[in-house]
DNA sequence: GTCTATACTCCGATAGAC
DNA sequence: GTCTATCGGAGTATAGAC
């Protein structure tokens, strides 16, 4: 099992040994995870991890350098695993306006299925934890895709010009995130579609091209009565 | 100072000891709130409180079963705060649709300038704590007067029929409550009305109109071209 | 209604042997 | 990279004297 000392290490060892030391570094954040979930956004205890993997508490020192650190790498996870969602449902919907709102809604999904992970990325529930520049990367290629599915919107006129801005994508992330929290503090324990919030979603959705409207729309809408309400 | 037990207690003497309690359960109240500002939502320490209040722990216990029981007491504090701000907003503004709006805005003021006690209201931060009915009351009050001032908008022909729902109430919610979550999370340090989310607010009440169009509005909107532009 | 004393559990983190 | 041992606290809550 331990490779003596006196032998030459092999190549294939340590590269072994660095994979283990990876499973172990993602087991650690499982179980973290999963600590987060049941107990709430500040439930993370390193003895709890500890206790669970098996091992004592100053082990988990060879992994995370403290506390903190293992709260970034929880951000960062829930970053990703937000993100992933995301882009995901952008690359399945067809390009521009149904890709946005596939993308919004994939994170609204994500994010009560994973209000934990949730409450530390879209709010800031822990004092002296600022998330490090690292750990906030996958939410900005988030941002980037979004902004590019806003873009093509724009090019395939289903949104006025001035959606390919950064301010509209403020505010199709401003509408998501209420649609969101709305939901996570008045039905917690509702999925995503169920309840008096998430699903004003589509509504939501709607008051885009309200707020956007492309140049075909307005042109239809001077020609006929009552277009002018959404949806 | 001590009211000697041999002897009959007067009474305004059992009322100035009930007015004491009261305001020690107020400081109580004050410490804890202070301490939630410092330390973030789940930074209540009743060591702590006891420490800044001069008694020692088990002194509290005399006025607060547990620590669930402070942070329901903040929890109501907070709902009353938040509710207050909204009421007195509404009140001074003219009533209809520049009254919901004026009531949205003060909760967003209120929830950026408070954002521990925010937190508290409007996710759930803590394992283990579920408000009670009663610390909930001022919330309900607070929907029923946007509410009311939503029916006010449909009567003065500000908003169409459609204003006068809980639906239009909870769009109205969700749109304040992505404009704090947004804000409280990109921008923590900045106060409403910076930086690139709570500015947005304004161009997200224009989308009320938009979503609930009063009837004046849909003929006006068929007889000019670009109209369909909000704001 | 205050205190002392205490029971009990827990935590994050470090030193140093192996 | 694991462990034991320990530092140096933290906390909530209760019992009981005064």
């Amino acid at each position: 099992m331990a490779t003596p000392a006196e032998l030459p290490v092999p190549a294939e060892a340590i590269d072994r040994r660095a994979r283990r030391r990876l499973e172990t570094l993602e087991e650690i954040l499982d179980i973290a995870e999963a600590l987060l979930r049941e107990e709430g956004v500040n439930g993370l205890s390193l003895s709890e991890v500890a206790r669970r993997l098996g091992v004592q508490p100053p082990s988990l020192y060879k992994y995370f350098p403290s506390q903190m650190a293992v709260y970034d790498a929880l951000f960062e996870r829930g970053q990703r695993a937000n993100t992933d969602a995301v882009l995901k449902a952008i690359a399945a919907a067809p390009p521009g306006l149904p890709a946005v709102i596939a993308g919004l809604e994939a994170s609204g999904r994500w994010a009560l299925a994973n209000q934990a992970l949730a409450q530390l990325l879209f709010w800031r529930p822990l004092a002296n934890f600022e998330p490090t520049a690292h750990a906030m990367e996958p939410g900005l290629e988030e941002f980037a895709e979004l902004r590019r599915a806003l873009a093509d919107a724009v090019r395939l006129g289903q949104l006025g010009p001035g959606a390919d801005s950064a301010e509209a994508l403020h505010v199709a992330i401003t509408l998501i995130a209420g649609a969101i929290v709305t939901a996570a503090s008045n039905e917690p324990h509702l999925p995503w579609g169920e309840g008096r919030f998430s699903p004003l979603f589509p509504r939501l959705m709607a008051l885009l091209p309200a707020l956007y409207p492309p140049a075909q729309a307005r042109r239809s809408r001077t020609a006929s009565t009552g277009s002018g309400s959404v949806k």
